[in-house]
This record gives structure tokens, C-alpha cells and sequence, in this order.
DNA sequence: ACTTGTTTTAAACATTTGTTTAATATAGTT
DNA sequence: AACTATATTAAACAAATGTTTAAAACAAGT
């Protein structure tokens, strides 16, 4: 019966190639389409492979779901992390993460609609709530802040609300492309010029806003 | 066959309140779990309604989809109209705007989510490319901001990427709400009070950046 | 060649889906 | 009261869905 579950938590699986193929197709298929919007067929035909293999590899659609949700948070906050835990200082940091981000962005555009979308859906698969928080605050980068603010070189503004500032300007830019583009009409490839130009404006409107120093 | 149809057509309903019920119930249900998040049963559930009445009224769960989203873009756009056409001074019509966005998302934070993720879901329903556009057109304010970059007031920057710094500082915070609270301790009442200081910061950024005027 | 364990497939299963049908109820008109 | 058009329902339909089964193909060891 769960055969398959044993050599896996055993870690016995040759990590074949199929599993893998399996994983890049339905990884494709979610982000474009969501949980809900695709079928594991559609998956299976994707990775070129029968329905049942899909469900011998991962037992269930939701189980693979889950396994591809979470590398893609984990993804996602380390890149963050990675930058935060530099030595760099703040304006850098916030400069560097706002360059990544964009660039990050425009080769997985789907992602963070991806997240928030799935987030909103299932609550409950907010995976390990501090997980990624702790993560977050090795980095040392909230002391960072508050040193910072102590010192009269940033604002008084809660650390939450400058993560929402940074991503808010990062990511809804990338989300709402199609929806810009039906009230606005401004053609694919302008739309890729307007994300470079956008990019200098809101790192220097964050940096000038957070920190009060004129770059 | 189609006679409902015709009767609708010819405005021969007599705009039953069944109608208004199925459409508040699609509407609620369509909102918060999306077009393929739910089906025709499970709103015709929520309207206390048999299913069939649902396509009775509307033809099909894709005709009726398509009356709530259109509605909810008319809406969205609409409130954004109301204030631009206005005879305030552009620094008044941001500040007014970001407020009563932030607080019509307190109400509705279900909509920007909606009408983003919906957009990405289908292309084609971008309806009518160019009415929206017109309409926010048709107030001048593109004409007053250009008026203003030219006599140094505002700072040059493309009116689409104003829009897009608009839409993500007040949409963003509210759509990645679960989000948020995944990768952040933020209990829900207090991510309320976060949104509400939230906002003060981003219309001081905004218009500090954009006029180069200290508030 | 036989056995054993793993991988892959086609087919089946029970549910759910959007939609339609055919029958019933309701109300208005004559 | 009978007729008619509309509103509502229960039941049916075919297609699609997630999942399972049972058999076949494959590989490796004996």
C-alpha cells in the first residue's frame, strides 16, 4: 500500500528522473493556473506521463501541491534572506533586494500572484508561521533597522510596514501587468520598459522616504 | 428556449428579487474563492436557490461571472473617476483617493485579489480595452499632471507608473493580508491598526516624492 | 530461466461538475 | 374556471474530476 511513502521518508527513492519531471510540470501548471484551475491529467500531460503516476510519486494532487508551495515560499524568502544577511548597509540592502526583486520578478512572473493567491485560498497552509520569521530575523536585520532608527538615520515606521512598502512596490507592478494592461493600453513590450523605469523610481522613492537622505 | 433571454433583451423582467439574490450570492461566493474556486451548486446554495434557477437567470456560470466582474471593474474604476474629476489640486486628489481606497478595502478586501487574479485567469476578459481608460481619461487629470511636470510642480514621471505606485501601495497591503501573516506574527486585529498607520506613510511618500513638496 | 521488487500503464470507481429537461407551481388575464 | 406565460423544482445528462486497482513492463539478483 504505502510502499512508495516508506522508501521516500527512508529515503530510498533513486530520484529518478520521473519524479522530477513530475515536479517541473505541475510547478509550471500551478503558477500559471492555481490549485484549483489545473487537474492532475493536465499535470500528467505536461510531464508527458500517465494520471496514476502522479498519485504513485505524491499520493495525492494535494500533496504535491503542498511540496511545490512551500519550495516556492522557501524560494522566495531566501532570496530575501540572502541579501539581508550581507554586511552591507541598509540603504544598500534595501537598493540591492528592490534590484533583485525586479529582475527575480521578471523571470517568474507568476509567482508571487501564485503565493498570495494560495495563501488567501487555504488559510491553513500557512506552513511553520515562524518559520521563515525567524529566518527573517537571523539575518539581523529588524536590529539592524532599529539601531538605525535609533539613530535618527531612518523613520520611525514599523518593520512591518517597511516590508510592505518593499513588496507592495515590487511585486504588484509584476501581478497586475494584465490588469494595467485592460485599463490602460499599453502593449507587452512597453509594459517591460515601464518595469525598468518603475524599478529607479520606487528605489528612489523608498530610500528617500525611509531614510531622509537624498541619494 | 431562450426566452428569458429575449425578456431581458427587451427589459421585460420584472427584476424579481430571486435575480438580485442569486446575483449577491454569486457575487460573495465568486469574490472570495474566485470563478474556479466554487460552483454553480454552492451558489445557488448560498442564494437558498436550485441550481437550475442560477442558469435560468443567467444562461451559465461563465455569463454570470462575467456580469459580477464586469460590475466589480465598474466599480473599482468608478471610485477612482469620482475623485479625479474633482476640481482639487492634484496633491488633494491623491490624498483624498489613497484615503478612500484604503478605506473602501477595509470593506471590500476581497476585490483587489478578485479582479487581479481574475484578469490573469482569462485574457479575453479584459472587457472593452479602451471604455476604462476613457472614463479616467475624460477627467483631465492626465492633462492636469502634465501640467504640472511642466511648470516643475511634479516630477517627470510616466502616468501609468503613477498609477501603478497608486494601486500597489493601497492594493498590496491588503490583498497579501494571509500572507503577511505567514511569514510575520500579525495577529488579525492589530494587522487592522497596521494598515491604518500603513496608510498615513504611504500618502506621505507619495506625495513627497511625486510633488517634491514637504508636507 | 525464475523470482523479486519497482515503475508504468490502461481501465475502473465514485463524485462532482456545468447544463438541460420535463414536470410542477404560481400568478395574471380573459 | 380555464388558459397562458413565467418561476421553480427535482431529476437526469454527459463530461471531468481525484483516486485506486489490477495488470503489465522493467530491472536486478539469484
Amino acid at each position: 500500500m504505502f510502499k512508495f511513502a516508506a522508501r521516500k521518508i527512508l529515503g530510498l527513492t533513486k530520484d529518478t528522473t520521473t519524479e522530477k519531471k513530475i515536479k517541473e510540470a505541475a510547478k509550471a501548471v500551478f503558477y500559471s493556473k492555481g490549485f484549483e484551475g489545473c487537474s492532475s491529467r493536465e499535470i500528467a500531460q505536461a510531464a508527458g506521463l500517465n494520471v496514476a503516476l502522479v498519485n504513485y510519486y505524491f499520493r495525492s494532487k494535494n500533496k504535491l501541491f503542498q511540496e511545490i508551495f512551500s519550495e516556492a515560499l522557501d524560494e522566495f524568502v531566501g532570496s530575501m534572506v540572502q541579501i539581508f544577511q550581507t554586511e552591507l548597509s541598509l540603504i544598500e540592502k534595501l537598493t540591492i533586494f528592490i534590484e533583485k526583486e525586479f529582475d527575480f520578478l521578471a523571470r517568474h512572473p507568476e509567482l508571487p500572484n501564485f503565493i498570495i493567491n494560495e495563501t488567501n485560498r487555504d488559510e491553513n497552509c500557512a506552513i511553520d508561521e515562524s518559520k521563515y520569521f525567524n529566518k527573517v530575523q537571523e539575518t539581523g536585520v529588524f536590529e539592524q533597522m532599529k539601531l538605525a532608527q535609533s539613530k535618527g538615520e531612518m523613520i520611525e515606521i514599523d518593520i512591518a510596514s517597511v516590508i510592505l512598502l518593499i513588496l507592495s512596490n515590487c511585486q504588484y507592478p509584476v501581478m497586475s501587468k494584465n490588469f494595467m494592461q485592460s485599463i490602460m493600453p499599453i502593449p507587452n513590450e512597453q509594459y517591460a520598459l515601464l518595469l525598468q523605469s518603475h524599478k529607479a523610481h520606487v528605489i528612489e522613492m523608498l530610500v528617500n522616504y525611509l531614510f531622509k537622505t537624498k541619494i
